[in-house]
DNA sequence: TAAGTGTATTAAATCACATGATACACTCAG
DNA sequence: CTGAGTGTATCATGTGATTTAATACACTTA
């Protein structure tokens, strides 16, 4: 049995400009952490995303291989590639995300010597746009 | 004359998987941002900054331009290139990284459906490490 | 058996980045 | 004027990561 039909990954588009397996594996982690893709769910296969993508099926492994070294997929030989089933996935790739997005923060306003509310606040007022007051509290 | 003797740049470390003239031009950015390089201050010669860096007089050069483009710094022939005399210098300097790092946080938070706050704090609790309490204001 | 999975390998093309060498244009102290 | 020190331009070359392309193999299941 072809088992479920595999998640139908939304319109992506791919800027040259990045690397294309980084890019795939990214939006991946994003719909995991954004809870969109429960544990279980499978994957499209990496020949049939690759051509939806317009890409070698060589660079769709690479981005599976990546995710699965994070634990967030595991593979099965002549099944195909699932979002992992331990507890948390969604947990992990959330916070994976946060602490880096965190993390870069704090190194810029570091290098400001500024307090990473001051730098936000900073963003805000210089033409940051977009609601969100970014700030006056401690961050 | 030669004018006054050009600002000594701190000991700098290349990350060689990084593009070099990003970092160097990086690196200025911030030294201008943090106010520690007031307008009018004479940089290194092209050629100067390049062998102590142990890099081609071609990289400094594209960094430079970078900074140039931005309006930071600006360049006489024969004379040397130095912090953009312009008022305010810090202050777009400082502006614009700034806003990249909101427009940064702000879109890994719109990926995720989250608050930009609930991101930081998330970020903090998942080994973010260090102090700052991210978090339960907004942001 | 056949179709559909993941996986591995190899060769080649591409592209941004960086080097290295050289030459030119300009400014200024002497 | 001269020469040393500036920025600037150009060209050929090298390098490394990325991607393509074409195969081939191993496994699972209808």
């Amino acid at each position: 049995m072809t088992l479920d039909p595999p998640w139908q990954p939304p319109a992506w588009e791919l800027d040259p400009s990045q690397p294309l397996y980084e890019q795939i594996a990214h939006r991946i982690r994003v719909e995991i952490a954004a809870s969109r893709l429960p544990g279980g769910t499978r994957l499209p296969s990496v020949r049939d995303l690759a051509a939806s993508l317009r890409v070698t099926p060589n660079t769709v492994m690479r981005a599976y291989a990546e995710l699965e070294q994070d634990g967030l997929l595991e593979t099965f030989r002549g099944q195909g590639t699932f979002v992992a089933r331990s507890s948390g996935v969604e947990a992990r790739a959330q916070a994976r995300i946060a602490r880096q997005a965190l993390e870069h923060v704090r190194r810029v306003a570091a290098d400001l010597g500024m307090r990473v509310e001051d730098l936000l606040r900073l963003g805000a007022e210089a033409g940051g746009g977009e609601d969100d007051d970014a700030g006056s509290h401690r961050v």
